[in-house]
DNA sequence: TGTACATCAGTGAACGCGCGTTCACTGATGTAC
DNA sequence: TGTACATCAGTGAACGCGCGTTCACTGATGTAC
């Protein structure tokens, strides 16, 4: 085998067991033995298993990031002076992830389920590492998504983006048994496409929703500061 | 100190820290040390690390399940024969979540962490023992939010509940973290109360959305199967 | 061309550590006669 | 009322296990002279 094959096979290994099972629930052995790779390989290749999941992370979001950057001027040119739409832009990021070429059929997958862990379980390192690798794309995304709801104060705009993450990152992190899920109950078969397509216009519409502080109903025991 | 004032002591030091650090992140040692308490104590009276997961879940979600069974009777009670509104029901839930009765200042957000754990971090047994216990408060929800939604294919509200319950389990998981950064960034206090009034419209923006099946801006290279 | 040395990928075995759980035990309280 | 026994909450110490990491080592390949 080629050299450093081995490096490949233990991400592989790591990605797969990674998106199967969260980060502290895996471990070394499990990767290594799945990759069919010494124990050792790991920390020698790596240095450690926190490195590891750097690594992992890397190897896919460094192309998505570039994807969306090239997407994201694209838009902006097409767009001329007025800014994009919210749906322009919330489309232009589905876009990216699903055209982005995978390694194999269960890579969008696999890509969708570490994205939601990274937010849902992030252990510090994590999010320390994802915020100074790629700040970039992330800013230029907020940025056009406050251009593109120009009526929303800061405040309720930041909420609404994080319903708009969980929503998302949710249901990317758990799309595997929300299918087999909906496939038992009703037959449908879905692809990790079609939750997306779906997903699109319920956070746009949640984003432009009336009025954000709408009151509870008439005879609600909810008090409004 | 009286009888088996020790059980409610390990519960409301596990019930704090499982919602701080989740659950394999937390060890018996931490809580026992917290609670000051034998290590051994937990073994004796629950059985078994996760017999505490699931007492600690016990003991808020049976008064939170009484609570809300009771806003859904007055609900329909008021509705007559027309089914609630999506607003109403909503309302009905987080009303229901925002006056149970606390055990201390913290007792709201501990609460929504400890939920919102309980979907992303759900380890099958957690799982299993939520649908075995709490099975019927939840259905009934169900059938509210599709007596709502007469518009929605089965399908499309499958996917929209996910959506919800994903911005809700995220946004109260991290509600704490996510309160801290904008404190930072803008200077502006929230509470648990206020992020639940501005979920609300959110998600039923979200829910009421056109077009299911919006298609993606002309020039889009997504095609829909 | 041949030899000596350096570099590098990879290995096998062990290290120390923290984990959940178990077990023999203590001491206080309740119960039967 | 006194004694013997049972029950129960709690304890201290240890158990075996799986973990991430380390270390001395091997064998192949490249490089200098």
């Amino acid at each position: 085998m080629a050299q450093s094959d081995t490096v490949d096979r233990i991400l592989d290994a790591a990605e797969e067991l990674f998106a199967e099972r969260g980060f502290s629930e895996t471990s070394l052995r499990m990767i290594t033995s799945k990759a069919k790779v010494n124990l050792a390989a790991v920390n020698y290749h790596f240095g450690s298993k926190n490195a590891l999941i750097h690594a992992v992370f890397a190897r896919f979001l460094t192309p998505f990031s570039a994807t969306l950057e090239q997407a994201f001027d694209e838009l902006e040119e097409r767009c001329g002076d007025q800014p994009p739409t919210l749906n322009e832009t919330l489309w232009a990021l589905t876009e990216s992830s699903i055209r982005m070429p995978q390694r194999n059929e269960k890579g969008i997958a696999i890509f969708m389920r570490l994205l939601g862990l990274a937010y849902t379980q992030s252990q510090g390192h994590l999010r320390k590492f994802l915020e100074q690798e790629y700040s970039e794309p992330f800013s230029r995304f907020m940025r056009l998504l406050k251009q593109a709801t120009p009526q929303l104060s800061a405040v309720d705009r930041y909420w609404r983006i994080q319903f708009m993450l969980g929503a998302t990152a949710f249901t990317m992190s758990s799309s595997d048994a929300l299918r087999d899920i909906l496939q038992n109950k009703t037959g449908v078969e879905t692809s990790v496409q079609e939750i997306a397509l779906r997903l699109v216009p319920f956070l746009a519409a949640g984003m432009q929703a009336e009025n954000p502080m709408l009151m509870p109903p008439v005879d609600s025991k909810i008090s409004v500061a």
